[in-house]
DNA sequence: TGGTTGACTAAGT
DNA sequence: CACTTAGCCAACC
């Protein structure tokens, strides 16, 4: 058995990981898809142990598509150039064409 | 056990 | 349309 924690965090996780390339999604789309909309907050704070893990939290955002958490990022503008990587437009923090690559787990799985 | 925190979201001003 | 306030909930100390 994995040390792992089995909680909230590991679900999103497990999510994150899932999110196909070029795409992009919402913390509360993911908390949804969990069974808990109302703690998309936890999903972010969730995120805060990415970097040890292969969940790719550049394309988690919130549900304006604002590159919030680009400020844990090692670099300034990482999670814009790593976006721009996937072929996304970035624009002032913000995805650019949000709706059109908008990914939802909760119709998409 | 209880209070603080936070990469959010919705509603109000 | 932009900023502010409040609600939310699980993890952490």
């Amino acid at each position: 058995m994995k040390e792992e924690t089995l909680n909230f965090f590991e679900k999103v996780y497990e999510v994150a990981q899932q999110i196909p390339y070029g795409r992009v999604t919402s913390y509360g789309a993911i908390a949804k898809y969990l069974g808990a909309a109302r703690s998309a907050r936890m999903v972010g704070y969730a995120m805060n142990d990415s970097s040890e893990k292969d969940v790719p939290a550049h394309r988690v955002v919130n549900r304006k598509g604002i590159l919030t958490g680009k400020h844990h990022f090692s670099g300034t503008h990482l999670m814009q150039q790593l976006l721009e990587s996937e072929g996304l437009h970035v624009s002032d923090n913000q995805i650019q064409n949000f709706d059109k690559v908008f990914w939802d787990p909760s119709k998409e799985l």
